[in-house]
DNA sequence: CTGTTAGCGCATTCAG
DNA sequence: CTGAATGCGCTAACAG
């Protein structure tokens, strides 16, 4: 049947600890045997029992991340620079890590789930992405469980989401309402005074975050928080679609739109141009994360620029311990300002 | 210390095989006693242990997924409907799978060694996405996994590859070779006779596929096959404003420029429009995939639209046994010629 | 429907 | 540097 390291160490005419420390590498083993176990994995074409090994280690190579949407760049970006950092030297058996990429979807029952799910599987450290659900019992809840998942020895890492209070989760922040803040503030040193906002969904920390980004500019400026002018949607182009349709709707004489991600100003874009009006001749339009696709974007889109790949990685190397955590534990991560075609000033 | 099967046990008062059968739902057990466990469960906080479970049922709730880029949202997609149904009943302690999602760049060797530790893992299932490498020793190393994979009782399916020989791995291959005859053809249909080919990487079958319909539809219409009009290079934006800026070099007169897909296309129309050529104007462009940016391109791009989702969604089920394998194993997906703006008639 | 009994395959003490 | 012995936590027969 299937082969064992008994089976190899048979062969290799050694005991089952020596090829076990072989394969492992975390032990001086000579030179000589060591050849001649590989040469024994190598003819019996023996793969190491993962879960046996786990259970025996009490840890395991797995390596969860939390995405809201793996179709979506930004998660697929970050959780790609993740990926690229989890193997190398340090873990069992060749130091060969795998991702477990869970999707939640956005919802809090899943993310609970999810991290239960890793939990289980003793995974050697979770990392979450995007922001966080911002609601004090599910917070209350997912703190517990990060405080769990460390007390097992899971190494916990935030990438793009605020600190989770009351836990010692290293947290690798995005600097959304900064960003926010420049971006509004732009479209204003333009001269554009009705500004329209497509916020992307209640109860989160990003959306929030932006939202009150664009409010400190508009109040820095002495520009009125029209509430009319701001309209909550979901992170993608169908949202920002329908939003531009309302805005127009509400206030056909805003000049700007600013929307909540760069997939949502796409859908901006496509519904402002439906209703033939140019861009940023009639309406400037700005997004945020610098996907790739928006420099491509006819205008070219202005956004905000996060370093999603720089920050995936790092919270990768932090999650192997490759790399020092922040002082504090906490990190912000800045976004620099994109000024592309597709911001003007008002007409 | 950490909480255990038995701990659980001793506290519903009953032996660890009924806590055992309670969790993973697959044996009667009394509802009164199946209560007290649950309790229990929830009382102590307990957690099952996945790699125990996995060690001693000899399988696991991980599914690999094998993708060149997860930060393409080519593979996202599928990734993401490839989880969407791996859950749900069926597996092991409430028939929650996760989904280790592997970047293989497009490298032969990253592509064996996560085999091997998919395989070493005991994955119950191993999905691999986008197109085969072309390269005879490689193919065989592969199909030597594979083999080992199924005997070994980890399902393997093939979403948008081409079947594997010698194998007997369910594919779900897409038809690139139509999808790329149809929309040369429209290109010809239109008037054009000097179109540009920007191709993929080599010794892919996806980009061999490719061309090889937009070959055929050359063939078809009596137009001449110039080799200076096609030109190589990876499946990335880049690669797509370089070609185009060489093809221009090479043939200033051509009318037309069909992309490996619609992340080269749109660089290639970046380039397009950096030379102050129109688009469709000038030079029509084409890509393939109809990626969720696509139809928000300006103009929107002509593409072959591939359902990723579905059929990565129907991979997962298959990989699960949810549905039955297509007849002789092997099930074509066809594309559909999206006509848009982004294509007309020569000027 | 429930308890008892044996391992699953490996890592790790501890000796040597 | 290497071997022998022990147990990680759970599932799967087998009884009852």
């Amino acid at each position: 049947m299937t082969v064992t390291l008994a089976d190899v160490a048979a062969r290799a005419q050694v005991s089952p600890a020596t090829v076990s420390r072989v394969l492992n590498g975390n032990y001086p083993v000579a030179a000589a045997t060591r050849e001649r176990v590989l040469r024994a994995v190598d003819d019996l074409d023996y793969v190491l029992n993962g879960p046996a090994s786990a259970l025996a280690a009490a840890t395991s190579d797995l390596v969860g991340i939390l995405v809201n949407d793996i179709a979506d760049p930004f998660f697929g970006i970050i959780a790609g620079a993740v990926q690229s950092e989890i193997g190398g030297p340090g873990g069992r058996a060749g130091g060969e890590r795998l991702a477990v990429v869970c999707n939640t979807g956005g919802s809090p029952e899943r993310e609970l789930t999810y991290l239960t799910l890793l939990q289980r599987q003793r995974a050697a450290a979770v990392i979450l992405t995007g922001g966080a659900i911002e609601d004090a019992e599910h917070a209350a809840a997912m703190a517990g469980k990060l405080r769990r998942l460390a007390e097992a020895g899971t190494r916990v890492v935030l990438c793009g989401r605020p600190p989770s209070p009351e836990t010692d989760a290293v947290a690798l922040t995005f600097d959304n309402r900064g960003g926010g803040r420049r971006l509004t503030a732009h479209l204003l040193d333009l001269g554009h005074r009705r500004v329209g906002y497509i916020a992307g969904p209640r109860e989160r920390s990003t959306t929030r975050h932006r939202l009150e980004g664009h409010r400190a500019a508009l109040a820095a400026h002495g520009v009125e928080d029209d509430p009319a002018l701001t309209v909550h949607g979901p992170y993608d182009r169908r949202s920002g679609y329908d939003a531009t349709v309302e805005l127009l709707r509400r206030a056909p004489e805003l000049t700007a739109v600013v929307a909540a991600n760069d997939t949502v100003a796409l859908g901006a874009c496509a519904a402002l141009r439906d209703k033939g009006l140019r861009i940023p001749d009639d309406v400037s339009v700005a997004g945020f994360d610098d996907l790739p696709f928006s420099v491509d974007a006819v205008p070219a889109l202005t956004t905000v620029r996060l370093p999603l790949y720089e920050a995936g990685a790092r919270a990768g190397r932090i999650a192997m311990g490759k790399e020092e955590p922040p002082p504090g534990g906490v990190a912000t991560v800045h976004g620099e300002l994109m000024v592309r075609g597709s911001t003007a000033g008002p007409r």
